[in-house]
DNA sequence: CCTTGTGAAGGGGTTCACAGCA
DNA sequence: TGCTGTGAACCCCTTCACAAGG
């Protein structure tokens, strides 16, 4: 049991979502095996990494061959525990929030949305998609009853952090946050932000280099 | 200059908007000097991290006091190129590109959507926020015509590595991607990709340790 | 006394390179 | 021959710790 020995940086769970993805693709492809050159070449990592980062979790590949694809991605799919149903609730009943029940790529994947939620009260008791609205004191009770693991926080920014700390005290241990705020938790409370602002932020530093550039 | 000494790591440039957002929001709320570890406080970040980012680019804090919050956010915009604005191509008109159109969130920060472009003739000519929708043969030009550095796409997956090329092609350095795949570009060209399935999935490792745990 | 800016030390992740095996 | 799995080397980023200065 390798990942007993050595603790998992956390680099390495970034990418096998990555790597369950590709390989799924190859799989509905009909690719029954891949070598780690080949899959670092869709990926654009190299074929070392690959090899490094599946090796915290088994020996899956074949000397000689390669990684038989959908046995793979059914180990990574065990590794990750995308092998079994997650309940989310959602935050936020606004034009995104609507938009998040309604998003049909979740369910395939695993993640249900069961429960929503909404401070304003003439939002509640509304449903969305088999979803019926309730107000932000049903929470605790509704998050424990449903067994939601995971929440997805679709409020305005103001009141995002609010909202977020109230998670964690209900003891939510995940969170998508989609307001564009740098939410501050708990250490063993893990977050991913969705922040298409912040993604382009990231890259016209580049564009504008070359401009500078350009321009001398 | 330090920024022509040494090459600036990726990170960095990955963290100065989150620093953005923060000393503006700080600025909003009227403070007016933070310290790096007041400011590293509220990013979860260490305050040593934050003055050896801010020294890649300058020495913008006062001993003894700390940084000059407007100052500060002022010189990190121009850093970063947000001082100016960029003009953005949505690709994809369905339900997510609509959405991206109407989105309030993007021209505020410089960000403006100038052009729309689908592979579907029935969509081509509708009008959207005042953006009339091209078709895709028309991208070339009006990319260069409209000085766009940005391109967004919001294509079904299937097409995406199809658009993503075209758009490279087109001299593009820059790309927003909302298909659930990995794009593969060259070096040169900038992809950020906002996917919450994936975010989701990195998430539930975690939380399976935490159930394994529990049932043991 | 407080906080910045920064060389130097430290640590963690990536890459190398090769033994092992099909 | 081809490719995996992996210890070791390497490298880059983070953190330390302190001189400098308000």
């Amino acid at each position: 049991m390798p990942d007993s020995i050595h603790a998992i940086p956390e680099v390495v769970i970034l990418r096998l979502p990555l790597y369950v993805r590709v390989l799924t693709q190859l799989k509905d492809e009909g690719t029954e095996v891949i070598s780690s050159r080949e899959l670092g070449d869709r990926l654009s990592v190299t074929p070392a990494q690959i090899r490094k980062d599946l090796s915290y979790f088994g020996r899956f590949g074949k000397q000689g061959r390669g990684y038989n694809v959908s046995y793979l991605v059914g180990e990574l799919r065990q590794v990750l525990g995308l092998d079994r149903q997650w309940n989310t609730a959602v935050i936020g009943i606004g034009r995104l929030g609507r938009a998040i029940i309604n998003y049909p790529g979740f369910a395939p994947e695993g993640f249900k949305v069961v429960a929503a939620f909404d401070a304003d009260p003439a939002q509640v008791g509304r449903q969305f998609e088999d979803v019926a609205i309730q107000s932000i004191g049903e929470m605790q009770q509704t998050i424990r009853e449903r067994n939601i693991a995971i929440a997805i926080v679709a409020v305005p920014a103001p009141q995002a952090q609010r909202v977020i700390s109230e998670l964690v005290s209900c003891g939510v241990k995940a969170i998508l946050n989609y307001a564009p705020i740098a939410p501050q938790v708990p250490e063993d409370v893990r977050v991913r932000n969705i922040d298409p602002v912040l993604a382009l932020q990231t890259m016209t530093y580049h564009l504008k280099v070359r401009q500078d550039e350009a321009g001398s």
